[in-house]
DNA sequence: GTGAAAGCGCTAACAG
DNA sequence: CTGTTAGCGCTTTCAC
């Protein structure tokens, strides 16, 4: 193995050299710096990460937690992810990855042992029982969520009260006067995990103020449930011409059930749906929606992830603008059948 | 910051004896033990992860690296994930995300600067351009997929060829003549990803020693691809009676446009998928499927680089059988129409 | 602009 | 069964 002492001597000079040649925290002739870069190229050195970590007390590594669940639409989650990766590179971190099976636990052990310099938390619960050791711990954390006290936390999240909202509105300015929201799964209501309620909220409120009238179906998003659910709300509310998803896995049992129903899209019944772009322009009619940034939310939270690592941040709550995209599956309500 | 030296001090023993109570690579004495395992939890010790990968050589991290790209069903991709992340931890060992989008240098940099003690890749090409960098770092490694040459490598995958000789024996004995398949999007077929290629190859063979006629269509998972795709099926070889798909995006546009063309599933068309269970139960007909048995992949990985890192294991190909589970997809072919 | 040297916290011989 | 001690490879004062 490489280490930074035979580079110092490869290029003649001490270790503190090719140190700070590395670190660029002091100034170096543009002569050593050649020769220290030549002699670690030509030896192929790679800075020992462990040692590193070791004496300057920073691993330069981010502990990414990740729910386990089945419920929570993987590929938002994953996208996610993904882009956090990618980010944390950008700004020199590497990122570690815990899933939720772990718990609370996982907090404390890999905050404690300075595995990792900055947890963000994805999968946030109102009420979460990872916050209480997060906050004592003292480490930097982003949360990607929004739980029901954020003091002494740094939050990011789709202002979903906004989002629900938005579609309210998007809907009653067509002309609809009732609607149906097709909602997560039942567990996710269960478990408390803020953004759809915030949703429903923003929109009732919304709706109220509008004069529009809603009924809320919490569902699965399978084919089976989804039937269950549509054939209850046209027997129930046989006037109802709009609907709003807030369930990716729902959309397209949706849509298949409207066109068993001969209710066509957007001229009988107008459809927005609550998720990723990637959802909304590939379904089998292309979605009127609003999207889930899961770019912009990972950029976000790295941003502020490094700025709290590196003591230029305090707390915050970033709440990113909902932003609809009119598509085809939306349109002016039917004239009510006389 | 609690330190070894202090949980030795506060339980008057020596600094090697905290360390191998830990590590209990020794003998102890269950008085000396007890002693220093409460003087642990009595200061909320926490061994420095980078001190001891420093003085160990071991950083107890496990590098994965997970495809970007959007062509490769994500969910697959995230259940290998989090499986990996967490049988890892259930042997000691954290894992690390690494995007392919760094390329081959991330494993350069990952594992020259001891960051990490092994390396997952998956989503390997048949010719891919980190497989000469991994042979030569030396460093544990095991890849989920099959490249054209795996010597010197551990592979863990599903015996994909296996796979398509199965789906190709389920439809010939049930009768049918005159088969099509679905493929991947074309790009994977492009980028030569070695699995869609072997199943396609091993359904061939075993078609031709059944007498099935078969056609083969790579497809974007949208419904346009699917009902282009469709049309052109159907218009070629009007005598088709059953679909093998091996594209997870395509499964409910297929089904969605096979009740569009009024073909009943199974009566006049069998489907049998290759995806993973949860797709194939959850789908809008139960589809008769062989599953992509993603945590058995997992967790051959994670066993085979643990393995390796411990010096326990050479280099090895292991092919996962492939199971076929008959559900409601599939029945006999319907009799020719006279 | 550069060197020398003192640790960072832990592991693993070596010694008893 | 336990203690002593020499590093692991790097960062960062302190000194020039």
């Amino acid at each position: 193995m490489v280490t930074l002492a035979d580079v110092a001597q490869h290029a003649g000079v001490s270790a503190s050299t090719v140190s700070y040649v590395l670190s660029g925290k002091r100034t170096i002739s543009a002569l050593t710096r050649e020769r220290v870069e030549r002699s670690i190229t030509e030896l192929g050195y790679h800075p020992n990460a462990g040692a590193r970590a070791l004496a300057s007390n920073r691993s330069n590594i981010i502990a990414l937690m990740m729910p386990l669940r089945m419920d929570m639409y993987l590929p938002v989650m994953t996208e996610i992810a993904i882009a956090i990766a990618t980010h944390a590179r950008a700004h020199g971190f590497d990122v570690l990855m815990l899933t939720s099976e772990e718990g609370p636990e996982a907090v404390h052990r890999v905050v404690g042992s300075g595995l990792a310099d900055a947890i963000i938390l994805m999968d946030v619960e109102l009420d979460d029982a990872r916050l209480p050791l997060l906050r004592e711990s003292g480490r930097p954390a982003v949360l990607i969520g929004l739980p029901a006290t954020t003091t002494g936390l740094t939050c990011v999240d789709l202002d979903f009260t906004a989002t629900g909202a938005l579609c309210a509105e998007h809907l009653a300015g067509l002309g609809h006067r009732e609607i149906a929201v097709i909602g997560e799964a039942p567990a996710v209501y269960e478990r408390r995990t803020g953004f759809a309620e915030r949703t429903i909220d923003g929109l009732r409120t919304r709706a109220r103020a509008l004069g529009l009238q809603v009924l809320h179906r919490p569902c699965e998003g399978n084919y089976a449930a989804m039937a269950g659910a549509l054939a209850q709300i046209f027997s129930e509310r046989p006037d109802v011409t709009g609907f709003v998803v807030q369930n990716e896995t729902a959309v397209e049992p949706l849509l298949g059930l409207l066109r068993q129903h001969r209710r066509a899209v957007p001229e009988d019944i107008s459809v927005v749906a609550i998720c990723p772009e990637q959802v909304a322009v590939h379904a089998s009619v292309r979605l009127t929606s609003v999207a889930i940034p899961a770019r912009d939310m990972a950029r976000h939270a790295v941003e502020q992830v490094v700025a709290k690592i590196e003591g230029r941040a305090g707390d915050e709550v970033v709440l990113l603008e909902p932003e609809l995209t009119v598509r085809a599956s939306s349109g002016p309500a039917p004239a009510p059948a006389a």
